[in-house]
DNA sequence: CCCAATTACCTTGACAGACACAGTAATGTT
DNA sequence: AACATTACTGTGTCTGTCAAGGTAATTGGG
């Protein structure tokens, strides 16, 4: 892996992750896993504790739903589906995101003459 | 206060955007306080305790030194003043915020035929 | 002149998210 | 047979943030 995001600039943002590759087709622990490091182009590996963490609050939530797949034979696999509450709840995350970033830009590069309002 | 920054979006943010005040002068707690919900037009409120934690931190690590201002009269003053050493890790603070960025919109908006590398 | 608001600093304890580490179990490869 | 890979799970730890509490001086309004 080239460079790597430091855990504490992806936090917060794990659960919108998950629901936007849930948003494009159910699926389960590992492909999300190897999906995010492949969107990432290898730049940022969520780490399997966090990822399942991430899905029982999900679950708990009500955001995701989870049902094991009939692989009759092979590993099984642990399927998640975003529910309804799901989609609302990635489209104001990512509101959120758009709204927080120009705010962060502010903060971290703006100086004098930037005020605001 | 209108609509408001979430904790987690700001998280690892922090020693960045005080870092980025002190560039600019040296400065105290009340007022670097003060700033931040200046700059980002009461949209974000960086608590006194999470501040004044950070100051310990930034400290303790070399990015910042103290001084008490010599007000005769009048409430004391700690200020603070960015080190050299705090330049660089502002500098490098960005550069990894500008590259992250990226990676998340990817991450939270990106979908199919998005590949990365 | 008194009282409330503001300025200014600080500490302690708790919480939540991320993750290191450990474990289980099946399949595929050599 | 041995090893890598796929796939899921639990426990305990670390760190940044903040709620809640405290101290003390100054300023402005009634």
């Amino acid at each position: 892996m080239s460079a790597t995001i430091s855990t504490d600039l992806i936090r917060g943002h794990t659960d919108t992750v998950i629901l936007n590759i849930l948003r494009q087709g159910d699926s389960y622990g590992y492909e999300i896993y190897k999906r995010i490091l492949q969107l990432s182009g290898n730049r940022y590996e969520l780490k399997e504790a966090t990822l399942y963490t991430a899905f029982r609050r999900l679950e708990k939530d009500g955001d995701i739903t989870s049902y094991w797949g009939d692989e009759t034979q092979g590993g099984r696999r642990k399927y998640y589906r975003i529910t309804a509450q799901g989609q609302e709840h990635y489209a104001q995350n990512v509101r959120d995101w758009d709204f927080a970033k120009d705010i962060l830009e502010t903060l971290i590069k703006g100086g004098i003459g930037d005020d605001q309002d």
